[in-house]
DNA sequence: ATAGTAAACTAACAATTGTTAGTTTGAGAT
DNA sequence: ATCTCAAACTAACAATTGTTAGTTTACTAT
């Protein structure tokens, strides 16, 4: 079930035109363009321009429901565990900086099937997380802020990574990885 | 020059469209639609689709600028400047919750001129804000970390709070101008 | 009553959209 | 040499796109 190769190289012109423009402002003739080949040939090797966005999407999605599973149930400190979700998102980021702009703002244009699946994810994704939040406030780990706003102030920073990272100096994996979680959870004054 | 209710009205629906799917994928049917007209009818009012996004951005865009230049020069401190520019983001949000989508997803549809325009004041926005993190970090005032990825994770959060705003409780935007400065600024553990 | 006008309508346009059908190309295996 | 087959091509489609032209409607001021 691996893409063949070809298949990936549309992937990865399709994410970096998607991460320019958006899903929808970008023709399969554009698509075709930036591989100099034409449009039809694009079918050899995709069923659909939505088939280009659900391969772009879900398997990044998975990975994150997968993950965050996992790092939910180990048995680790709740300031741990948020460290781990901070790598966990500077991984994906590093290793899928276009494709992660269509998760993040062309995720409604999946087929409707997908889109529940998607949706069902991250709801759970964003529970899983809130939860480590909430566990961390309740053991006096955390500050006693409100949960719902410490979860969106950490997801907003960590998904939008992927528009700064390669952008400037000082957004290196490495870099980030040492820095962020001490900004995130230590702040800044 | 003030937009006629009409106008306002188209504006008001446009943005609402705009959020839920992306400029490109609204069509001028979509928008009429929801008004309860045709599409035709909306050039009376409205000069083209693109003028839509141009008075949805460029009035909001100029607001940031106007004011981060205010708060600049002003003789605070640079965490005050900090709170006063988290106020500005929860003013702005609370004030355009659904326009701000398209600034932040759609700039790039504006006409040539109207890209550069924007994408000037963005970029001096982002020199300013930079600016007062660097100066306080000289000064002490905050944490000697690197002031690109400070700048990177405030921004980030501030720039998606429209996503978040009226969604859950604690979102209020009282809530948001006392718990926001704290968790941004003094972290969370 | 009449004229003016804002704002709706119908009908249509040329261009662009995703996609399909059928064909050609060219490299590797027999 | 011939066959196979992946992967390109040309040509075309039906639907949808933003937009325009010309017309009707209904309120307001004279």
């Amino acid at each position: 079930m691996k893409p063949s190769e070809r298949k990936q190289e549309i992937l990865t012109a399709a994410a970096q035109l998607f991460k320019a423009k958006g899903y929808s402002a970008v023709t399969m003739r554009d698509l075709a363009q930036a591989l100099d080949i034409k449009a039809a040939s694009l079918y050899n090797h995709i069923r659909s321009k939505q088939e280009i966005l659900e391969l772009m999407i879900i398997g990044i999605a998975e990975e994150f429901t997968h993950t965050i599973a996992q790092i939910a149930q180990s048995h680790t400190s709740s300031v741990q565990k948020l460290e781990q979700l901070i790598q966990l998102h500077v991984d994906i980021t590093v290793r899928n900086p276009d494709a992660l702009a269509a998760l993040n703002n062309d995720w409604m244009h999946l087929p409707e099937k997908q889109l529940q699946y998607f949706l069902n994810m991250r709801e759970e994704y964003e529970a899983q997380f809130r939860q480590i939040v909430k566990t961390g406030i309740e053991q006096g780990e955390l500050k006693n802020q409100s949960a719902e706003v410490i979860l969106f102030s950490l997801l907003s920073t960590l998904r939008t990574l992927y528009l700064w990272y390669g952008k400037k100096s000082g957004f290196s994996e490495s870099g980030l990885k040492t820095q962020l979680p001490k900004i995130l959870l230590q702040g800044i004054v």
